[in-house]
DNA sequence: ACCTCTCTGACCATCTTTGACTATTGTTTG
DNA sequence: CAAACAATAGTCAAAGATGGTCAGAGAGGT
């Protein structure tokens, strides 16, 4: 944890712990942590999604600002088919953990449901073309969804 | 115990009967000990396997990591094993439900984990010719045999 | 000799950091 | 008001920083 990126990060989900959206500069932030601007991009576009449950807008010119909010989802019915609808036809391995982390944290999923999940959506479990695992991949996130609504 | 494999092995372990988990950065310990970095790889390979108890994640970039960790193992480990070895490389809808109602007999899986699993390996979720099903499910299952071993 | 385990290094894969260039929005000037 | 200027943020590709793989050389034992 002494890369920057992974500081910055911290540093904004603390403040994202308490406050539910964070506004900040992007220069500023990168003067703070001393590194170039476009490191915060990098930051948000790796550690802030919304499989990872981060809605980002931004500002350019004078005044500009990125705003980064929690996304917050109240029925749990409602989470499942909102993720569902964003998988699409095609999910790789990383988004599928992400997916899997998000539901976890949303208390849908134990730890060790997760972890059985992931096993069988990594890549060594789905022996086939890239192309063809992406949309197995999303085949089974999205059986495990409808699933889960009826559990 | 004077090759460089043993140790490095034995300095690895003598930490991780104090913690239970230790993270290290590849270059580093080679430098420690004077060998190339490839050989930390080795050392990992042959002596922190699965099967000898550990569990290692890494990331490779800035910041990367090698992090291993001691796996608690269930006594249950054996019956994993045997259900394992039962399954070969085909494995019907109905006998696949059959392990994991034994599982769940076995207390290894709660009836909700297994009522996940059994989704993702019903005909429904694998959309693909049925000798070619039945290759999949068995692969599947073999995977959560594996990946319970860990749990 | 032969076999197995170790060690090495060249080459590969992945994640991070940087900076030049671009795009957008707000402000000032002619 | 339109044009220039200023102030931001975004993109992308190259460089940097790690770890992974694999085949072949080396070492030790039978």
């Amino acid at each position: 944890m002494q890369n920057i990126t992974d500081i910055i990060e911290a540093y904004l989900k603390q403040i994202l712990h308490d406050e539910k959206t964070i506004e900040i500069k992007r220069q500023e932030i990168a003067q703070r942590f001393d590194c170039v601007p476009s490191q915060i991009n990098y930051v948000i576009n790796t550690r802030f999604t919304v499989e990872k449950g981060y809605f980002v807008e931004s500002k350019r010119g004078g005044g500009g600002y990125i705003r980064i909010q929690k996304i917050v989802v109240l029925d749990s019915h409602d989470l499942l088919d909102e993720v569902s609808s964003w998988i699409g036809d095609h999910l790789t391995e990383q988004a599928a953990e992400d997916y899997l982390i998000r539901l976890m944290n949303e208390q849908l999923l134990t730890r060790r449901e997760a972890i059985l999940i992931q096993s069988l959506l990594q890549k060594e479990s789905l022996p086939m073309a890239v192309e063809d695992q992406h949309r197995m991949r999303a085949h089974l996130m999205r059986t495990l969804l409808q699933t889960m609504k009826r559990l």
